[in-house]
DNA sequence: TTGTACGCGTTATCAT
DNA sequence: ATGATAACGCGTACAA
């Protein structure tokens, strides 16, 4: 591989002038400067970033972690902080997670050797030890669809409650009383939601019943599939149900038409995120919109800024969701 | 951050020995590594990787390329890279890449910049120049989803034609002659598809009409849904569809129930790749497989493997796909 | 304006 | 069995 000392030999210079015209910095004969470009060009010489990153103690590279087996909606997310990551100059390095303390020490591991110049956290992690290795050690940070007050970290959100509650209170409008919920594990939007849905019926003089609620331990449609079996089986008299996720919702229609019942007109379905493919379901489905891209956006600049002037800038940042109608769900007379 | 020479320190050896303890070779009193060990411990300290990869001329990390916007085959496919990458001991560093040569050009100076230890293609690139640096620097590569002729490069993929005869044979033996085909642009996974619709029907004496064939931009379901559409306003009269992929498959039958028409009880649909959602669509999609995890797995190995072994080993490994029989194909009486 | 010398954290080589 | 030293490729004080 070509090195600086090659290309400052080949120009007839030495290696600090090539360093100096390279990271474009004065005190460099315009005529010299034009030299070392031409030979850098004729040679097809890049800067070796692994010798850059040791001297300059950073890598230009920011953490993306994210799950595993991440879902759709993540994944749009991830691509659109990738894009902005990617203007700001920076290279993105993604670390994927399990549900397992041997993943996340795993992480901390690598997290340690690696030199990253800022993290941004799609995925919520149990163990705090990780917030405060990087709270201590002050690297930039941002923490994308969840928040944790005990850090003060910026975060990215939407209103998760309100959010729900605006889902199921479409339902309600449309004059849905018996509305079943889906929700999966983990993740503190899970909660959220679930509080959101409650809130909702309780606005409204609806009674919360149990019996109208299942959980199930992922947010996959496989998941939504088994959950909406379960409230199927339970025999309640539901017209409505409001999955956490729309890829429950997707799994849970799907539930739905094997079982003969048709959606909308003997249940309603509403989800919440509107990833790519809730536009694509047969039928389309009704769902909250969270603005996946402006999140990922946003994400990426929180760091970035807090790289670039040194301390961290705002707190949390707050989207709104928006409902996105579709054909899932029915009027009811 | 506590370095080699902290450690050295506090133990009173010498860096030398920390690193032999550390990279657990021979040559060092097995009571000095326990103290070593102990002190590494007990400060959490971990090896620098950029200092690490300086030195050892090796990253440790394993390029993957692919599209900027990726499908949801290439994130299944992916995904089972890298966790196999992991397994044999790589990170993994993702590329992505647009439509354009301004993106190309700007991956390969990161590709001269990055020192890694190999790389894997799920984006198959217009351009050789990206192949030809590769080859002549002797970057153990391997080639996902297509493969290229010229370079020779270890290759993993189905048989791309056979696959899509049996997916257009299927709905043949099932009564059908009226055959769709919606498929997009760029790949050569494409044109091989394309070859396989077309000599299924040769087989079966059926004659190839243009009208049938509709070739849209991308193979995502927005697509499918308006190279359906398009299919639709022909008037032809089909009464089945076959897709290039399932996110194509997936977008036709939507445009299909747009337009009034049931799947499969008015037109069949069959589509190519098996992703996950497929299984969750109603109708559940007919599909052809692609052995997802199998083909990552196996691309991850044969880098590896490269790598261990200091040159390539097999060359091209061929997959099988199968059908999945779901309902979204009538059988004509 | 330019060049020399050193250091970043690690490993390999060669003494000891 | 252990330690001193050079080297990896680059940026930067400081000297010239």
């Amino acid at each position: 591989m070509t090195s600086i000392k090659d290309i400052a030999r080949l120009a007839g210079v030495s290696p600090s002038t090539v360093s100096r015209v390279l990271n474009e910095r004065a005190y460099v004969r315009s005529e010299v400067r034009q030299h070392v470009l031409d030979i850098v060009k004729e040679k097809g010489y890049v800067q070796n970033h692994v010798a850059r990153s040791m001297v300059l103690q950073r890598s230009f590279t920011i953490g993306v972690v994210i799950p595993y087996l991440f879902n759709m909606f993540q994944r749009q997310l991830f691509a659109s902080m990738e894009f902005f990551l990617e203007q700001h100059g920076y290279k993105t390095q993604f670390f994927f997670l399990r549900w397992s303390d041997a993943s996340e020490q795993a992480f901390l591991r690598r997290l340690k050797s690696e030199t990253l110049d800022g993290i941004i956290f799609i995925h919520e992690l149990d163990n705090p030890s990780i917030y405060q290795y990087i709270q201590e050690r002050g690297l930039p940070v941002a923490l994308c669809t969840f928040e944790k007050q005990e850090f003060g970290f910026p975060a990215v959100h939407i209103e998760e409650e309100a959010s729900a509650s605006l889902a199921v209170e479409y339902l309600i409008q449309r004059g849905h009383r018996n509305i079943g919920f889906i929700t999966g594990e983990h993740f503190s939007f899970g909660r959220q939601r679930e509080d959101g849905y409650r809130r909702a019926l309780a606005a409204h003089g609806i009674s919360y019943s149990p019996e109208f609620t299942v959980r199930v331990p992922s947010y996959d449609p496989g998941a939504g599939r088994t959950g909406m079996l379960t409230l199927i089986k339970r025999k309640q008299p539901l017209t409505a149900v409001f999955a956490a996720t729309d890829e429950l919702a997707i799994g849970a229609m799907k539930a739905l038409s094997e079982s003969g019942l048709r959606v909308p007109e003997d249940v309603s379905v509403v989800g919440l995120d509107d990833i790519d493919i809730s536009a694509f379901t047969t039928p389309g489905l009704t769902t909250v919109r969270q603005p996946i891209f402006e999140m990922g956006k946003k994400s990426a600049d929180l760091v970035c800024e807090w790289i670039a002037r040194g301390r961290m800038q705002e707190k949390t940042e707050l989207f709104t969701a928006t409902i996105v109608e579709r054909d899932s769900v029915r009027t009811l007379n």
